[in-house]
DNA sequence: AATATTATGCAACAACGTTGCATTTAATGT
DNA sequence: ACATTAAATGCAACGTTGTTGCATAATATT
């Protein structure tokens, strides 16, 4: 609860329940939401509009980052601390094709890439697909 | 021209003209398109319905694959003959930020991942982004 | 408590995508 | 060439997703 009002303070954030609650989301769930999951998991709290304003200030302020999806864009916590200023994941990202779920395998980075001549890469994304844990014990 | 029918019932397709454009723009064009993208070069031409159930069936029959992207879909022809049975896609997707441009590097493969017990892979998407020769050079 | 600044809700709108159905078109066999 | 069959198209209607402007409410600061 504290915890929440340090993290928002941190990015130089407003307190405001929206934000405690959407923040809260991604911690509790800890695979990857998307604006519906939001809508869904916050009910009628908030109006739509606030919770894209909301991501679209966690992506900003550098508390969430983007998840490729194959069917619509996705967001996570940023676990080390990015900042406004610099956003930064080389991790692989990992989705389930039974229980839908993404998540982020933080401590897994994406392989170097020998690019030819010319390109200059910036950022990484890196999204496998296939049967997660849960799913192969079924 | 004689070649796009032959694409098109080599996929078990009708030969249609609106097939044979949306066909031909991904072979001009050689960068990713999406839906709008495809509205914009064809014109008014064909309904828009009937744009996204092409690239619907295209998919389905494996001339086209799909690009991973962070503000919307796109598409990409399949070089190496995918089928309805099966799509293989292990190429890197780079997309430049500078001329928006997204392409398919089809020989650069993307590096193998030794993943945690128990994660079953079955497809992979890398998505570089950054500056494209084109927008290097400048 | 008063003030300045920021966030929220609401309404309206635009973009994107889907479905059902009547009509048109392409492939096939005669 | 023509009739038949199956599939593709266009249109209308609708649903979802995302954006913008503005008045109101809430937060942080003094
Ligand atoms: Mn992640
Ligand atoms: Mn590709
Ligand atoms: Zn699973
Ligand atoms: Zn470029």
């Amino acid at each position: 609860m504290e915890q929440l009002r340090e993290t928002l303070k941190g990015h130089h954030l407003r307190t405001t329940t929206c934000r405690e609650d959407v923040l809260s989301a991604f911690i509790n769930k800890k695979n990857a939401l998307s604006h519906g999951d939001l809508e869904g998991a916050l009910g009628e709290s908030y109006d739509r509009v606030t919770i894209y304003r909301t991501l679209k200030t966690f992506l900003e302020k550098g508390i969430i980052h983007k998840v490729l999806d194959d069917e619509g864009l996705r967001y996570a916590l940023c676990s080390h601390q990015c900042s406004e200023e610099k956003h930064q994941h080389d991790h692989i990202h990992f989705k389930c094709s039974i229980c839908g779920k993404t998540n982020c395998l933080e401590n897994l980075h994406i392989p170097n890439v020998a690019l030819p001549q010319g390109y200059q890469p910036a950022s990484f994304n890196l999204l496998i697909q296939g049967t997660c844990p849960e799913c192969v014990a079924e």
